[in-house]
RNA sequence: GGAAAGAUGGCAGAGUGGUCGAAUGCGGCAGACUCGAAAUCUGUUGAUAGGCUUUGCUUAUCCGAGGGUUCGAAUCCCUCUCUUUCCGCCA
């Protein structure tokens, strides 16, 4: 959400933000709006000030045992005109709110110009994709080959975008989300967490999914939203709280679920488990006073690429065109590893610096001892990684020329010391 | 699911129709005392929005949320949410 006064202060840069989203501008008709909420609020209190003089009087001469019937009466006709321009103000300020609920956040400067990711910028690539002496498959064919993925039954089961997995590669995939818990717990600084899965419409506000992207979402019949991403309730966490600034940056990450109806994704990777309806993802958020953000977004990036580089999995880091982003985000990192069965790089997070824009709509503040008043914090969110597809990065780039998939060093301590994974008996 | 009691500032906790944005205590901040610290004492200390003669002044709103009654609501009425305790059920 943006800030009114930041849009007073600033209307062509606010347009100017917007029409590199690709949305038209729109500070003409805020400014219009919030010129009337004003005058009418001026009104408004005026009226109420009267209002509070005249009670005042009243409640003195009754004490002195005065006749206050005209003094009532004046007030009563006063109140008879406040509620319409009270019904006005809270028109037009909920007008404004409608508009501006729906308007994305304003691209940092130095993201590249586009509206999609034909103008993505590559920061920097790290390892080298692997030379196969043979032709490497893709994940849903390796798994099912050995038995251990079974996209058929889960389609029977549930529906299309679903998968079984049997076996090692179930074990795999548990223990792929071990040891980024662990890496991030124990080396990156972040607090590790156990999140409700089910929330309420207002902190899916609170990270603005809503009121926008309600289609993308599912609903339980008594009104909870699935979480599309732990990112929902690890900020909310912090939804109406003021935080002391000496504490921050405060980094919290978990291992949940993610369910995404992918509405707008039909005929997009429909085979294998790239894109499901549910999913795991090991989400980290962080939250900063308004200096540290971009720092903390580095730290952020750096700690998803740590994931990678444990694994040894080649990858690349994008900057994404200002038309490319999130909704919330100003600036976004993603990652995008190597798949040598689809032999092109995929993403498999994105690191996201979202300013005081979800902060405002949550109320997530911060205080700092020696300063008066609150500000908004800076709120971050990242995957680190998502599970499933880097389960799949790992089958593609470890697979051997029988079909077998090493497992990675890093994860074999969390296989019980398991260093290659066969066909199922 | 049934019954009862609650929700007040950073925290604890008074306040049942009229200078109540709210006593008191704790905490925070500033000062005094001290070589320094602790203790003690003194003062100070909420948020949001608007206006202005803008390091300040002023107006409005905020006592879980939303409505209502009233000249006037933290206080009375209604709805909702949440919390606690007891009973029931349950991984």
């Amino acid at each position: 959400m943006y800030d009114i006064k930041w849009i007073r202060e600033n209307p062509e840069e606010f347009d100017k933000g917007l029409v590199r989203r690709g949305f038209e501008p729109h500070s003409a008709k805020v400014l219009e709006l919030d010129k009337k909420y004003r005058s009418l609020q001026t009104d408004l209190q005026d009226m109420q000030s009267r209002r509070n003089d005249l009670s005042k009087k009243i409640a003195e001469a009754k004490k002195n045992g005065e006749d206050a019937d005209v003094l009532m009466h004046e007030v009563s006709s006063l109140k008879s005109g406040m509620a319409d321009i009270d019904e006005e103000v809270r028109s037009v300020c909920e007008q404004i709110e409608k508009v501006l609920e729906i308007l994305p956040n304003r691209p940092a400067d130095d993201i590249p110009d586009g509206l999609d990711d034909s103008t993505n910028r590559v920061v920097r690539t790290w390892g080298e994709p692997r030379k196969f002496d043979f032709k490497p498959l893709e994940h849903d064919e390796l798994g099912e080959k050995l038995g251990l993925m079974d996209f058929e039954q889960a389609a029977k089961v549930s529906g299309a975008r679903f998968v079984y997995l049997k076996g090692d590669l179930a074990k795999l995939e548990r223990a792929l989300a071990q040891y980024m818990l662990d890496m991030h717990t124990e080396k990156h600084g972040y607090c590790e967490m156990e999140v409700p899965l089910m929330v309420n419409s207002s902190a899916v506000y609170g990270t603005a999914q809503l009121p926008k992207f309600a289609e993308d979402l599912y609903k339980t019949t008594d009104g909870y939203w699935l979480i599309p991403t732990a990112e929902v309730s690890l900020t909310n966490f912090f939804a109406g709280k003021i935080l002391d600034e000496e504490k921050l940056p405060l980094r919290v990450t978990a291992l949940t679920p993610c369910f995404r109806s992918e509405a707008g994704a039909a005929g997009k990777d429909t085979r294998g488990m790239i894109r499901q309806h549910q999913f795991y993802k090991v989400e980290m958020v962080a939250i900063t006073t308004p200096e540290k953000s971009w720092e903390e977004h580095e730290h952020m990036t750096n700690s998803a690429e740590d994931i990678l580089k444990g694994l040894n999995l080649p990858y690349r880091v994008m900057c994404l065109s200002a038309g490319d982003m999130g909704f919330s985000s100003r600036k976004t990192h993603d990652l995008e590893v190597w798949l040598p069965g689809q032999d092109k790089y995929r993403e498999i997070s994105s690191v996201s610096n979202c300013w005081d824009f979800q902060a405002r709509r949550m109320d997530a503040r911060c205080k700092s001892k020696n300063q008066k008043g609150t500000r908004y914090v800076h709120t971050l969110n990242g995957s680190g990684l998502a599970v499933g597809r880097t389960l799949v990065a790992v089958m593609e780039n470890y697979q051997q020329a029988d079909g077998s998939i090493l497992v990675p060093e890093a994860l074999q301590k969390y296989m019980n010391g398991k260093k290659v994974i066969t066909t199922y008996k």
